[in-house]
DNA sequence: AATGGTTCAGTTTTT
DNA sequence: CTGAACCATT
């Protein structure tokens, strides 16, 4: 323990040691802030406290993840019994437990966003409301922020759209569904009217620790009250500086009032930062400087001045992207830098298009993070659709997506008879059972109505004795999906059907970790974000919004689109003063992910929803310490093939030839036996070497020869699904 | 009920 | 430029 304290500087130690009563860590961007929620929990256990009364809280899983395989590494099996979760899963462990207290059945679905819209579109069509109107998903939007800042449907505009939201409720509650927000909220609930059960919970946690709290809405601070006892051992840590998600409901005063809401509260700064260059860091305060709602800061490094901060003035967003695909280009050989040290960063999604578009024409491998997710595509969605009225059958959402893949026959019509079934309490067996009885359907819905009971049948018996991966086999065997994909749209199949592999592997992942039930995957899927799925080992360009680039780190960072009206957007600009400054705080977030090189540009004009837009450059742009717009960096001469060995050559040959779609079996042959993924033995428990991810154990193997996959838990780095035969693994 | 063509509105998203 | 929503066919 005491080899770990002495890594720490003096403010970071000083955190880690308070450990009694309210600690509030200001922590800084870069500041090593993961390092000392790890230490302080190591640190507590050292003391004697026991990992099962510590709880931390975090906001996405892949936080959760790193803090726990960094603790595990330190102190051992001890780190089993520590409670690190988002809030999100601690509220829907606790609610499986806990929600018989609200007369409630713990076989809820979680529903997501999607879901959210579809159920309330539901609503508005049962209220004979004029669907365009009342736009369903702006409704549900206002409802989640409304339940996010606390106040609960007292705010919607007028009378109707509060009825809307009171249907809404009651929709839920038949289906026996809660959308995210409702996790949080009937936690709450249950702790502030059941004394007992507070209690309990309250002497469970004697010690809780909140990551990024600066991002906490009303209710999140909220629950953390209601668990937080008398000794209130509280220690939130944040930046104020980097609160981007005030739009959702995140309050920042919470960490801005904090150590007033608490008494006796303890503070620690930490300024010194190990990520960027000196130059970085007196840019990214100057930028925040111009906030007032802030307490001072001011981040150093002992790193050093650094490389000058360059600003461009572009004519078009074209030319803008070119330059910068050039300058990667050039950098990255010149410096001996592999695209995944770049990183491209935008305040929306749109301006992708165009920096995507030139990175093909030259042929620089990127990757786009974000856009759409993992579970919320159509063909995961689909047949979790399935899965979720198995589990739940009053899941009414889910029933009627999956009704319609593949379509059988029933439409909206007939959605509506059978609906009049569930309106009076039938669960789903028992609405087909009755729709069928009074042959309520004609002809074809009919048909396709008692195939899917039989289906629905047979589905349900086989999650009583099938493992989830051999029950999801069974589905997709039975509809004939493949062919349904090929029909839907013959041109998307094979990434569609790559994606169901993809979910495949994400199952029998979990079933490595011992998810046995349905249920149990359902729960990991709808709270699950794929932040986790940025792959960093492969060398290829980042590009992603600001908001996703939050907690990651690049060599160089290219932050583009730095116009009035982008960068701070049109919205904020039109709204008030608060708006404009956090979009400075998320433009200070973008220039603090850059360790050596920081590109800032903007450009004259661009096209936005197919129209030319002029612009001016953005009020956040400072001058840099350098005077004027510097030009393009001096290059150094050039150095002899940093390729290096001829191993990494046939690798990225194998890259560039699977990217021009050349067949797997040709790419073997171009390279001989040595390419066959079977050369290497592997299977699940093996323990294997990566040359950046270190050890790690093989939990899932499968497909063949050159396409060999294999999952493989690297502590500290999470769960990687690698080619054999590019991932150059070791056997130990 | 399903399909194909038209019009129309639109940023950011940890769960 | 994109998806969602709407409308007119089969």
């Amino acid at each position: 323990m005491q080899d770990q304290l002495e890594q720490l500087n003096p403010q970071q130690r000083a955190a880690v040691e308070a450990v009694d009563g309210p600690v509030l860590v200001v922590a800084g961007a870069g500041s090593g802030k993961t390092k000392v929620i790890t230490t302080r929990i190591m640190y507590l256990i050292h003391k004697g406290v026991s990992p099962y009364q510590i709880l931390a809280m975090t906001f996405t899983n892949k936080a959760a993840q790193e803090m726990r395989e960094r603790i595990e590494r330190a102190v051992g099996s001890d780190a089993r019994d520590l409670t690190i979760t988002t809030f999100h899963s601690f509220c829907a462990m606790f609610l499986r437990r806990e929600i018989g207290y609200l007369d409630r059945d713990s076989n809820f679905v979680i529903y997501d966003t999607s879901d959210q819209t579809s159920c309330l579109k539901r609503v508005i069509r049962n209220m004979d409301l004029e669907e365009k109107n009342y736009p369903a998903q702006r409704l549900r939007s206002r409802i989640s922020y409304l339940k996010n800042a606390g106040d609960l449907g007292g705010e919607l505009n007028n009378p109707v759209e509060q009825l809307i939201y009171k249907n809404y409720q009651e929709e839920l509650l038949a289906q026996n569904a809660l959308d995210f927000d409702d996790l949080l909220h009937l936690t709450c609930q249950i702790l502030e009217r059941w004394g007992e059960v507070q209690q309990r919970y309250r002497h469970r946690f004697e010690y809780i620790m909140v990551d990024e709290y600066q991002d906490t809405n009303q209710i999140q601070s909220k629950l953390i009250n209601l668990l937080l006892n008398e000794q209130h051992n509280l220690c939130v840590v944040g930046d104020e500086d980097q609160s981007i998600y005030g739009w959702r409901g995140a309050d920042i005063t919470n960490i801005l009032h904090f150590d007033k809401n608490f008494r006796n509260t303890r503070v620690f700064k930490l300024e010194q930062n190990y990520r960027s260059t000196q130059s970085i860091l007196d840019y990214a305060n100057a930028v925040i400087n111009k906030n007032k709602l802030r307490k001072p800061k001011k981040l150093w490094t002992a790193a050093g001045e650094g490389l000058p901060i360059i600003i461009k003035d572009e004519y078009t967003a074209s030319i803008e992207a070119e330059n910068i695909i050039q300058q990667i280009r050039s950098l990255s050989r010149n410096n001996n830098l592999a695209y995944n040290q770049f990183a491209i960063l935008f305040r929306s999604n749109a301006l992708s298009r165009v920096l995507e578009e030139t990175a093909r024409r030259y042929r620089i491998p990127y990757q786009l993070i974000g856009g759409l997710k993992f579970y919320d595509r159509k063909e995961i969605k689909d047949l979790l659709s399935y899965m979720r009225i198995v589990v739940n059958p009053r899941d009414w959402t889910s029933f009627v997506r999956a009704l319609g893949v593949p379509t059988r026959g029933i439409g909206a019509k007939s959605q509506d008879k059978l609906y009049s079934y569930f309106e009076e309490g039938s669960p789903i067996p028992d609405v087909m059972a009755r729709a069928i009885k009074d042959k309520r359907l004609s002809g074809k819905g009919m048909k396709g109505l008692k195939e899917f009971q039989i289906l629905y049948r047979d589905l349900v018996a086989s999650a009583e004795t099938d493992k989830p991966s051999e029950w999801l086999k069974k589905l997709v065997d039975r509809l004939d999906y493949q062919a349904y994909l090929e029909k839907l749209d013959i041109t998307t199949t094979d990434s569609r059907l790559d994606n169901l592999q993809e979910l495949m592997t994400g199952m029998l992942e979990q079933e490595a970790q011992g998810v046995t039930t349905l249920s149990q995957f359902m729960d990991f899927s709808a709270l699950v974000s794929d932040q986790d799925d940025l792959n960093p080992d492969e060398p290829r360009v980042n590009m992603m919004t600001v908001h996703a680039a939050k907690g990651l780190e690049f060599d160089t960072v290219f932050v583009v689109g730095l116009e009035d009206g982008v960068f701070p957007n049109q919205r904020a600009l039109d709204d008030n003063p608060n708006a404009v400054e956090e979009e400075r705080r998320l433009f200070y977030v973008a220039v603090t992910r850059a360790k050596q090189r920081l590109f800032l540009s903007y450009a004259r004009s661009r096209q936005t929803y197919g129209k030319t837009v002029r612009n001016i450059k953005s009020r956040f742009l400072l001058p840099p310490k350098t005077g004027a717009d510097s030009g393009p960096l001096p290059e150094k001469p050039r150095k002899p093939s940093p390729w290096g060995d001829s191993a990494t050559q046939q690798k990225r040959l194998t890259l560039q030839m699977e990217r021009l779609g050349v067949d797997a079996r040709q790419i073997k042959k171009t390279f001989g036996k040595s390419e066959d993924g079977d050369e290497l033995h592997l299977e699940p428990g093996d323990r294997v070497e990566h040359a950046s991810f270190g050890e790690g154990t093989v939990s899932v193997v499968m497909g063949q020869g050159a396409q060999r996959k294999v999952s493989v838990r690297f502590p500290g780095k999470g769960i990687r699904t690698l080619l054999v035969i590019k991932a150059g693994l070791k056997k130990l």
